[in-house]
DNA sequence: CGTTCAGTTGACCATGATCAAGAGTGGTGG
DNA sequence: CCACCACTCTTGATCATGGTCAACTGAACG
């Protein structure tokens, strides 16, 4: 597998050679692996180094005082798990792994080092970090306003098209770790009845999910069920289709008429 | 009023003469008045400025082709609303207003002007984009989580220590102009069930809401009320504060025991 | 083979949604 | 100054989505 990071980030911006080759050798210099369901990070740690996912899945996720547990984010190779450690002091969640991960640890010094000499990664680095912020935001809107099945839905969308851009989907499949557990605190649902949901979407042919694998035979009609647009995910290469069914407001401002068609 | 955004940013970074007078200039430069309940930019528009919020409350939010509709966050004076001009060609979501409203408007050369000749400034920007990142993480948390009780007093906190911060509080008071639909928007509740639970909230003597003015009488038991915990503002003043009720989970990975003592 | 953990099923329950109607409040024009 | 209108807030009755509790099945791993 060639560097999953290099993949990311070119989904964003064109780098040169002396970029790649500097970007190979931050995913090489200082690598780490843990065994799976053991915490990178956790909530309140001062934070040392920023982590990049070379293999496995790991989530970050924030936990309540008597225990309720949210996901806030999945992390796949790639992903590069939160820039905090230059501004903030303290972190505000947990990184967990979910399966045996292997991480690459960057240090404070060698980012900076990065940051200062090579402005294509720096600039890369910024537009990685603003669009994880609006898969938040869509996270807000999955949990806030979608309906179990929706949820479900919206989410196996979004993961198999994150895995598909770094290369881990394979024809309509991807491995898919995460438990039932693991969704229901994901999507702010219980196992069980992400169980039921589950069981709904094989029902109607949409998914099929068997021992950590997971197939799409129709990914239109998957993202029709979970309501997915794929214009916040900022993927150039799926930019063209998300301007089709982009806009889905008129400009109304925040109080405007509730019932509008899909563009 | 000094600029609030000034007064935002050294929450996070000390800044020098010279940078408050480039932040002064910033938000006299190009002002724009819009009216309440009108549209700042629309989800799919390509963002042509950054927008500071010099007067009045603003919300981002996202709609679903049905017309659901999540608020994402609140922005008030001193908030700066997505540097994605930079980065990202559409806006994945809305800024409408909530009250007359007062911005200015920050045209992408300039903010890149006051980057590249301003380094306190622009630390002290991507400071404030990762803690807006980490507001946003708290509010999935929120949505996800919480319950209708628990969202709506969580939500008066955060707002109220994010005004108190930028010097909008007045003792136990401030001006809170959501309407209770808007805060059901904003919580993935229903404007019946948000006026239900206000009432309670006033039953037990959390709050006091009339007429856009909201005021806590006890801080400590609305936050308790809300398992609120300020450290995810990273509001540096409050940091103390944060470390003491911060850590929830004793560290044992995504699968943890399911109860624990709050420290 | 037995233990553990993920997945599955069933019965019942509760939080919060829906639908509908009425009461304040504030702004506007006659 | 008052009448009207629009909007927000409030209340009640009923409903449904998803939660809770509990037991059981089946894979995977040592």
């Amino acid at each position: 597998m060639p560097n999953a990071l290099t993949r990311r980030l070119e989904e964003y911006t064109a780098l040169t050679d002396a970029d790649c080759r500097e970007l190979a050798q931050l995913a090489a210099q200082s690598t780490l692996t843990i065994g799976p369901r053991r915490d990178l990070i956790h909530e309140g740690d001062a934070p040392r180094s920023v982590y990049l996912i070379l293999d496995g899945w790991a989530c970050q996720y924030r936990t309540l005082p008597d225990g309720r547990r949210q996901i806030v984010d999945f992390a796949i190779p790639g992903d590069l798990c939160d820039l905090n450690l230059f501004i903030l002091d303290r972190m505000d969640h947990s990184i967990g792994a979910l399966t045996r991960l292997r991480v690459a640890e960057i240090g404070r010094d060698i980012l900076h080092g990065v940051i200062t000499t090579f402005p294509n990664i720096t600039t890369a680095l910024w537009w990685q970090e603003l669009v994880s912020k609006s898969i938040h935001r869509e996270w807000i809107v999955n949990v806030g306003q979608r309906t179990a099945f929706e949820r479900i839905a919206h989410l196996f969308c979004e993961m198999f098209l994150r895995l598909e851009s770094v290369g881990l989907t394979d024809g309509f499949s991807c491995d898919f770790p995460p438990t039932q557990a693991d969704l229901a605190d994901a999507t702010g649902l219980t196992a069980v009845h992400v169980n039921r949901t589950i069981q709904e979407l094989r029902r109607r042919g949409l998914v099929i999910l068997d021992r950590q694998r997971l197939t799409i035979p129709d990914l239109g009609a998957l993202q029709a069920a979970g309501l997915f647009n794929a214009g916040y995910l900022h993927h150039w290469r799926l930019n063209r289709h998300a301007l089709i069914n982009g806009v889905t407001d008129g400009g109304r401002g925040p109080d405007g008429p509730k019932l509008r068609a899909i563009a």
